[in-house]
DNA sequence: ATGGTTGCTTGGCAA
């Protein structure tokens, strides 16, 4: 089972790579955020013929989006509204697996604007409140012994080595003390398992952001780990392969996110 | 400290 979460920044722009990743790495199930676009405009039919006969998606205009396309049957499809908000960033499914069914969550947790102040930033607090809720939903509806995967862009950057330097990050949304415990919290309302740290050691930099303002991304280097697969202590086991591949950064008129991959 | 880029039913936002 080869699962892919990818913020692909606009589905319809980012087709032609789009396809190009999915082709390269087949995964079974992939999760897509910032799809960008209402449903009615969604390219349903070129994702579905790429051999994905099953899907959940919700979009709006110009913001946000998320969407689950699967080869494997999926049944109990949600829709979540966080934060009283209709603003498309979370859904699950059921992923209806012969041998080994799972609870797949698709989460896009807001950036969060620039002034990481809850008090002056309603986008910052919106940001905070997204992830509490997050952590009591997951608290209070799942439990421990589930087997549930929760990915998606966090844009969160929870480790030290999950961003460029953590020293010049640390009052910088997306990885300032608060958002972390925070992340941490909901992290541990189910005790999940970082599937992607599972396999690359917390001592080693590992990033799946670059931003587009930066003219040499690749030199530079000044990346930040946002995007994630965690999984509960059943799937543990049965985590096979991880990968993080950096070169799609690097494709014409890419996102600024890159895919992150996870067999089990 | 500032500005740097991209995408969005094109024009000021959000990221």
């Amino acid at each position: 089972m080869r699962i892919l979460t990818w913020n692909v920044n606009s589905i319809r722009i980012r087709l032609p790579q789009f396809f190009e990743i999915i082709a390269k790495y087949q995964p079974d199930v992939f999760c897509l955020q910032e799809t960008k676009t209402p449903d009615e405009f969604f390219p349903l039919n070129d994702l579905v013929m790429a051999g994905y006969p099953y899907y959940h998606f919700t979009g709006m205009k110009s913001y946000n989006g998320v969407a689950i396309f699967s080869k494997i049957p999926l049944s109990d499809k949600q829709i979540y509204n966080r934060y009283n908000k209709n603003d498309c960033r979370h859904i699950s499914v059921k992923v209806d697996d012969k041998e080994k069914p799972f609870e797949l969550h698709n989460i896009y947790i807001p950036a969060g604007g620039h002034e990481a102040d809850p008090e002056v930033s309603d986008s910052f607090r919106h940001k905070l409140e997204f992830v509490d809720e997050l952590t009591e939903w997951f608290s209070n509806e799942r439990s421990a012994d589930d087997a549930v995967i929760a990915v998606g862009d966090f844009n969160i950057a929870p480790l030290e080595n999950d961003v460029w330097s953590h020293k010049q990050m640390l009052k910088v949304v997306s990885h300032t003390p608060v958002e972390v415990e925070k992340l941490t919290k909901f992290f541990n309302s189910i005790k999940f398992v970082d599937a992607v740290r599972h396999f690359y050691p917390a001592s080693e930099k590992l990033f799946s952001w670059w931003s587009y303002r930066s003219a040499n991304w690749d030199m530079a280097d000044r990346g930040l780990r946002l995007d994630h697969i965690w999984v509960t202590k059943k799937l543990v086991a049965g985590l096979k392969q991880c990968q993080v591949p950096r070169d799609v950064r690097g494709m014409e008129r890419p996102s600024d996110h890159i895919p992150v991959i996870v067999d089990l």
